[in-house]
DNA sequence: AATTATTGCGCAAACGCTTGCACCATTAAG
DNA sequence: CTTAATGGTGCAAGCGTTTGCGCAATAATT
């Protein structure tokens, strides 16, 4: 059996209780004595045991993590584990440990929650996508749970929750006003899941984009996949399949791209010559498509580092007001847009 | 406060453990008490508290999950996501929830590590990295506790620990073989993290393939770097400035190679006529390189799956026998390899 | 010198659950 | 009809902490 409080209390000559006061180093508790406790503990080597402590406590120093459905096929992309590279220096920090959600479907997730809520698993949540008809935020809110969202709150009233945001509206509109700038007027959009926020978001700017510049909205042009990868190939196929074939794509992610301009190659389109292409997200890896491509960096370890702080402050002081916070994104001139002849 | 098992059991008219023992099923109680109790937990709304039964039981169901100097690098790399959906899949088929380390340096990890342990925090671990001078191993070995690693000890003897691999050493070698087998004879070999045990297998297949071959072993030919993204780039100028340029390299992950692949196409070294190129690991996007990589499909995703189900094997009877997994690879053709002239 | 504050520590209850053991009805066996 | 199994529950003691309260002993105040 591990060494206990009891333990170190003997071998210190003091009640348990003075050792509990001694590890949250109570001013209550005289120098000399607290000097010969820590040496009990040194010797026995204790530890304390934090499942007893967090019942005692009600607090757990654990944020929990939820991803949609799963890492299983989140983890495809590379917004992921950069928005966790996010949450987890921030965590590590202050002191917080992290508990990984591996439900797949809305439905095992909304249990796993359940479970982290009422088991006392966690002190707060970070929701890592917004979904638009979502059950977790509902049930999070009702019981006053502390939580943070990535991404923007759908059908449910702004001001009741904190989030943390890209302006994604306004990143596809200027994306889309960049490239009617170079001169193109057939611009195509592949877009993601359309469950997702950030997806109608991003559809709502390059739609506003085109109507200011007088463009006729094309509904054929406007092509949605969930998965990343093949989504972009299909995309591309359903696109040049068109007799007006676009000469620009507003793509939903930076990993479509890499589908999107492979797909191009074979069918001898080339980019930039013959299609220009913009993106979001800017992940890593993104610098290193041939040609590089253009795309809007949106800080993502951003985002979680700040969702992870706000996270831990609403923690520290529930009735915190809820919160609001927007992450630049930036445009990054790579080599895959090309001015209109 | 939430309501508790005496809540319940005042409610059915019973003791607290008859309630106890209808949440554990156990054979003791009649079907009519256990309706009785059901009845009652779904009125109030039970929920077990989690940690009073990790304290009563000394079982958490959950596994801590390692990962090298934390997510913050390693996250870098797909291969860390692509284990992570292998692993959250079955460990949620079991039961199991994830606690993810947060540390950055060895020694933060070794920290967190020991909490974890000494804390009661998770029911066994996961490595998922095997280093040179690893001292979290050694820790875990010695306080008996149980884990799995994925990769191979190092140092330490096989048998002592159950560890899942793939056989590096002969994927390497059999990669150098092919690409010698295409006619090449000045083959470089841009390797990874020399502290990481992949990357001295790695190397070893390389030079003993080159050895079979008889190809004398260029030390300028052999070139190491820590990070991926970066690596790839340099590693290709090191390389492109020697005398007699290598025509074939071996890459120890395809990431790199996306780098390496821009690199030589801004310096009009043409992949694969002038260059030919394998690499390891077959990551979702690597298929979506231009020219496609050859490489060698290495399975994470079962790396995970396996070792998890080895780990939650050990935890439910720490006197299992040692195990040793090797989880197959294959070369996978794609158009970064030519046959020389 | 008597009273009040202050400091330093211990007692014991509480957190919510599990589990070994004892107990009381039944029913089966002798 | 007594005794022995058996089946179904309850009692109460843990699991290792935290924390409100109380009690000495000492220091400060009249």
């Amino acid at each position: 059996m591990a060494v206990t409080i009891k333990d170190v209390a003997r071998r210190a000559n003091v009640a348990p209780s003075t050792v509990s006061r001694v590890i949250s180093n109570s001013s209550r508790i005289s120098e000399k004595t607290k000097e010969r406790v820590r040496e009990a503990m040194k010797e026995l080597g204790y530890h304390p045991n934090l499942n007893a402590r967090s019942l005692a406590n009600k607090s757990t120093k654990t944020i929990g993590v939820i991803m949609p459905n799963s890492a299983k096929v989140a983890f495809q992309n590379p917004f992921f584990p950069e928005v966790i590279r996010g949450i987890t220096t921030k965590a590590y920090q202050e002191g917080y440990g992290l508990y990984l959600s591996t439900g797949q479907t809305e439905d095992e997730i909304l249990e796993e929650v359940k479970q982290m809520v009422y088991g006392g698993r966690v002190d707060g949540i970070l929701l890592l996508y917004s979904r638009v008809n979502d059950k977790v935020m509902p049930f999070l809110l009702e019981h006053g749970f502390p939580f943070v969202l990535i991404g923007r709150p759908y059908n449910i009233d702004e001001s009741k929750v904190t989030f943390v945001n890209n302006d994604n509206y306004k990143a596809a509109k200027t994306v889309t006003d960049y490239l009617v700038l170079l001169g193109h007027k057939r611009i195509g959009f592949i877009g993601g899941n359309l469950d997702y926020v950030v997806t109608v978001d991003h559809m709502k700017g390059y739609e506003q984009a085109l109507q200011n510049a007088n463009i006729e909205l094309r509904e054929d042009y406007i092509v949605h996949h969930a998965e990343v990868k093949e989504g972009g190939q299909d995309a591309v196929i359903e696109l040049m399949s068109i007799d007006q074939r676009p000469t620009a794509l507003v793509v939903a992610d930076d990993i479509m791209t890499f589908g999107v301009i492979r797909m191009l190659e074979d069918m001898e389109v080339h980019v930039p010559d013959d299609m220009s292409i913009v993106s979001f997200n800017n992940v890593m890896i993104s610098e290193l498509s041939s040609p590089p491509m253009t795309t809007v960096d949106i800080h993502i370890y951003d985002l979680g580092l700040q969702a992870t702080h706000c996270l831990i402050n609403k923690i520290n002081d529930p009735d915190i007001e809820e919160k609001k916070v927007i992450i630049p994104h930036r445009l990054i001139k790579r080599q895959t847009c090309k001015k209109m002849e």
